[in-house]
DNA sequence: TGGGGTACTTACCTCTTGGTAAGTGCCAGG
DNA sequence: CCTGGCACTTACCAAGAGGTAAGTACCCCA
């Protein structure tokens, strides 16, 4: 198991933080709120980088968070998709704050943004 | 060193979680909205739990991330002062719907918070 | 027949995060 | 004189986050 997680929290950005806190939990949440649905394929095309591993580690930690929903279609070749759940969907709102300081930090230091040129499928925040 | 950190980011967001993430870091943010200016001690004593290092390695990261300013008078016993920075009550203001989803979060699953004060007053362990 | 796509799991390994404990130099109070 | 507070620093260590690579089981297309 990745993490013991879920302690007792002191505030409440103490425990979003637990939430959101993972290499790759920002992009997936982003990736949900861009496209809706997604399969396991198709976000590990939108995050550039990331590991198999990671993706189904991150993605199933956010499920039993309740900020994503798994849906299993008994396919085969087999088929998973994965949204928002109403709560993923309030976290994104509460981060776009957050993004928006983020973006003007980096403006403000001329720091660089990642230059994915062919996977450049990702705008802003 | 701590972190070789402030790499290229990917978005806002990501630029924002570089800068908040530390475990004490949420909170450091919290204590120093609340005083206005803390000094070394006071911050520890508010942070319970924390270490020596982990503090001083935080503050030193927060200032050089330009969140807070460090004072030092020259005098004997020391006297070192942290406020924030313009940025880093900026950065509190981006938070704040983030802790409101995660109070809203702990009050939906029931799960414990820790009382600021009874935390305090606990023990080292 | 072979390569690639689907969605994973598993084992292994490394690097980072954070904790513990001790040391530093100076001073005030009992 | 000895303890404790101030604001640190340093060395050492454990746990965990995350990367790599391989395996699984099935199918479609050339």
């Amino acid at each position: 198991m990745a993490t013991d997680r879920r302690g007792p929290y002191i505030c409440g950005i103490d425990a979003a933080l637990d939430v959101v806190s993972g290499k790759w939990k920002g992009l997936i949440l982003w990736e949900l709120e861009e496209h809706e649905i997604r399969r396991f394929a198709e976000l590990r095309r939108g995050l550039p980088g990331v590991s198999e591993k990671m993706l189904t580690q991150h993605l199933r930690e956010m499920e039993a968070d309740g900020l994503v929903v798994r849906t299993v279609y008994a396919e085969v070749p087999p088929r998973v998709e994965y949204s928002l759940t109403e709560h993923g969907r309030a976290l994104n709102q509460a981060l776009a704050p957050l993004g928006d300081w983020g973006s003007e930090r980096i403006r403000r230091e001329g720091r660089e943004l990642i230059d994915h040129a062919d996977a450049a499928a990702m705008p802003r925040p």
